[in-house]
DNA sequence: CTGAAAGCGCTAACAT
DNA sequence: ATGTTAGCGCTTTCAG
């Protein structure tokens, strides 16, 4: 490792003291612009690169922010939701244009998560998909901006979030079932009481149905866990009520579940049954029939979190702000007009 | 923000020096017992919170480890590598133990790379799938651990590798097929002659082949954009040649977009083809029928990245040891005994 | 076993 | 427009 070049080093041979060189490399506007040139050549010359670290110790800025991903174990998260690999290049690249570095973390314990904070020292937090309720004393005693993307939780409001219209989504879905001649329509999700999104995608659903005067059959609401096993025991539940043409669903897994149930029991989709998903993840396209699906804009959701934050950091501030994105319906295959 | 408490804070209240906390902290045996429980104590009682800045800036380790993934953009890298995310999860896991932290890059161009290695100080560095030709001359004067993860490259060996044993995978596979009954097996990769990785798999069919005495037909190897849609395209070609009886695919993006081809021409995966893939993606045990498939064990791979790294910290020293793992055979629907 | 003091690289008053 | 100087929080010789 080469010997470091310092600030000190440019000044020496500049024959000009480091605050000098420093105001230079900052812009500030204290140099002339003669000198400033001059300086940042012998800069790039001499193979000058800032040291970040001292800039932190001196600033009290690290230019670094943190991604918190739910689950203990990462890799869990993307399991569970392919999304959130894309939405980290995406916000990273948002990121890193105003320079910010990105640190991935996991979810951390009540007792180690402010000392990780204000050991990192962190400018900005991001917070993808659960916001556990210990991080609320934590995030608020060490005071710096936050973002809180897909949470809904009773304190997310003291902070920025970027959320998808679930009601919306499922609400166009249901409409477009609808439209297709569907009355007996089915809605599958994890937990409507507990879970505030499969509450939301229900309302769509709900909503839906009410404008166009078709009631509410309490017998078509499916409750599983969300995942394809979760979708093909759902399916044998489908099969058994004849009247059911059409279901719901409040993600992908789950509707490739039910699509792989109905042929298990020698049924088909969309002859049988149509199908609509929830996240247009990878698999959807790849499943036969094709998967139509509502799909999330990852890449708004991702620049709408970064600019958040970026904003709050320029100015200051710890702001609050909602964004809400509207995610779109993605007509393939599963769904016959009937 | 409440105002920070620091080792000084601690030293003044126990009326000793800050020195004496610095070691008790750092379990340096140079402080009685006694002294070290009641520092740490009131350590802990003060809210504490050691800055890794500080730390730093005087002993140049930032307890920081940088992952590149591939592509400037790395939303990209994930949709086109689903195991990125659960390698990233399982890594950081790994790190986290000996207390490092881990942060996300993309491919940096040359001319950022070695101020942004330097500005951050990273102690290590691991590299997934590409190692870009100009990362070598500035990695090489930075001097910290390198690991390169899947990476084939003629200055590949001066670092630490892991890497997997695709002609393992790919003979199994092959030899899985041949005992299956099967003898006029075509082989579907990107490029063989580009990409060593498709190179090295083609290598484990052909030697499966040879092994049991069958003969080499050139016109069973086809070459296509490793995709989906690379796949169906494949498939007419594959229809074409009604000899051909199996298919082993260098990706499962490629085998599944194959098993959709037959389909949408009537055909059908296993009656009319059978077809095994290579990574195990999600989609794999989602489609119909479920694809038997060669399988990384992604969380051996990541183990064997991160203890390297951690084993050169250790030691002092930039390694250049190899890891080879060995793939799995996953046996699902997609192959018929004929 | 503990204290004093220098130093890591940079910034930001304050002075000139 | 440039120089001086005092930190930022911690580690680490070197003394005692």
């Amino acid at each position: 490792m080469s010997k470091k070049v310092t600030i000190y080093d440019i000044a020496k041979r500049l024959h000009v003291t480091p605050a000098t060189v420093s105001y230079a490399l900052n812009n500030v506007s204290k140099v002339s612009e003669e000198m400033r040139k001059k300086i940042l050549d012998t800069a790039r010359e001499m193979g000058y690169s800032r040291d970040y670290t001292a800039v932190s110790l001196s600033t009290g800025k690290t230019y670094l922010m943190v991604l918190f991903l739910p689950f203990e174990d990462i890799s869990k998260a993307f399991l569970e939701n392919p999304f959130y690999g894309e939405f980290i290049g995406l916000f990273e690249q948002r990121i890193k244009r105003k320079g910010y570095d990105l640190l991935i973390q996991p979810e951390i314990s009540e007792k180690d998560l402010l000392p990780w904070l204000r050991g990192r020292g962190v400018d900005a937090i991001a917070i993808l998909g659960s916001y556990p309720k210990h991080y609320r004393k934590a995030l608020k005693t060490f005071g710096k901006p936050v973002v809180l993307v897909d949470v809904f939780d009773e304190y997310a409001e003291e902070y920025n979030r970027v959320i998808i219209s679930d009601s919306e989504g499922c609400y166009n879905a249901t409409k477009y079932l609808i439209e297709s001649g569907h009355k007996n329509i089915a809605f599958v999700a994890g937990d409507i009481h507990n879970s505030i999104v499969d509450q939301r995608r229900y309302d769509g659903y709900h909503k839906a149905l009410e404008e166009s005067n078709i009631s509410i059959n309490k017998d078509f609401l499916f409750i599983s866990e969300v995942s394809f096993d979760g979708g093909v025991a759902i399916a044998s539940q489908l099969l058994k009520k004849k009247d059911i043409t059409a279901v719901v669903c409040a993600a992908d897994t789950l509707a490739i579940g039910i699509v792989n149930g109905y042929r298990n029991a020698g049924k088909n989709v969309p002859d049988d049954l149509s199908v609509v998903g929830f996240d247009d993840i990878q698999s959807a396209k790849m499943i036969f029939p094709a998967l139509t699906t509502i799909k999330q804009d990852i890449r708004a959701k991702a620049k709408a979190a970064a600019n958040l934050l970026i904003e709050d950091l320029a100015n200051h501030n710890i702001g609050n702000k909602v964004m809400e994105l509207s995610p779109e319906l993605i007509i393939r295959d599963s769904v016959k007009k009937i």
